[in-house]
DNA sequence: ACTCTTCCTGGAATCATTCAAGAAAATGCC
DNA sequence: GGCATTTTCTTGAATGATTCCAGGAAGAGT
């Protein structure tokens, strides 16, 4: 993937969904474009940079409005703060790395959506099925099984429950 | 509320994990397994009712400690606050009704964990898939196409994600 | 250009969760 | 059964993500 990466027609995608054409929105959407997986604090410091100042409330209440109409989508892995990706329409599920807190995408196999149904879901009408994989990214698991490199933030052998993780451990810096 | 639920032997399992034996944590054993998928909240207050008084970091101190030795199970729902369960082992998950935050358990389908394998982990070691169903449980689809029903706390058509759940709606008062 | 809707700013509140230090209780040994 | 040791509970406060409120500013269409 190079980065020929021209930028999607953010403009085009809000005046579609009604909504009008400001600094931050664009600006939002394209940190979040260009940085997936990122928390709400992450995009306003970003946003910060691109354009100057944003208050972290206009951060917010663009993440949601965007998310409300289906341009973005927001998820929420256990134990951290919200993360923002561009809704493609993909019904892709999250890899969540319990030693850095990364992120990764994985296509879903199934395709369809909801991609797995339960079998006798109660009266239960079931709209969506999220996914996420818990486990250790190939950094992290290298880091740890060599003891030469510094071990990124990981301590301990990491059972599926010991990872005591912090509201506000939020991943990179 | 006639006791005869006999309680499984918590003592023992406490003493398995290597963890005394105190109040608030048979009491705390207790409640989650009378009322499964409980907040930190919800557990301190039923304990309360129970042997009197706790200290709100007692509970979630007591929680902490039983969720590291595998005694609960910690879930948490994007959007609301931590849940508990009694760690049976298996591998079950949940379907969380976007109108009323209800919880229900669904068999997994596969029996193994994790149960499902993204098929380019890229270089990820998957310990634990995670299933999350999303949708609306019996009750309030009735008592939306019903209008003669009182709507239980829902009011908007709840698409897939025009739902602003509050961090501090945490379900049934 | 003008008006009106919509959005952004700044400050403050809220709630879940955690941290810190001392008091109380449970366990094991004698 | 009593006592020392270690673990656990209490009290009080901090933290941090997220949201609410009210007023002012900037977009969009006419």
């Amino acid at each position: 993937m190079n980065r020929t990466v021209e930028v999607p027609s953010w403009t085009g995608r809000l005046r579609a969904a009604g909504l009008r054409v400001t600094q931050p929105r664009l600006a939002v959407l394209d940190v979040v474009h260009q940085d997936p997986h990122a928390s709400a604090d992450q995009v306003a410091a970003r946003v910060r940079a691109e354009i100057g100042s944003v208050s972290t409330q206009a951060v917010y209440d663009t993440l949601n409005t965007l998310t409300e109409h289906d341009i973005l989508r927001r998820f929420e892995p256990a134990g951290s703060a919200m993360r923002f990706e561009i809704a493609t329409g993909d019904n892709h599920h999250h890899l969540v790395c319990r030693g850095c807190q990364r992120v990764l995408d994985v296509p879903c196999a199934m395709g369809s959506i909801p991609c797995a149904v339960p079998e006798d879901p109660q009266g239960f009408v079931v709209e969506e099925a999220e996914v996420t994989y818990w486990g250790t990214c190939a950094d992290c698991a290298a880091s740890r099984s060599d003891p030469t490199g510094e071990p990124s933030a990981v301590e301990g052998p990491a059972t599926a429950v010991s990872s005591p993780v912090t509201k506000s451990q939020v991943g990179n810096p």
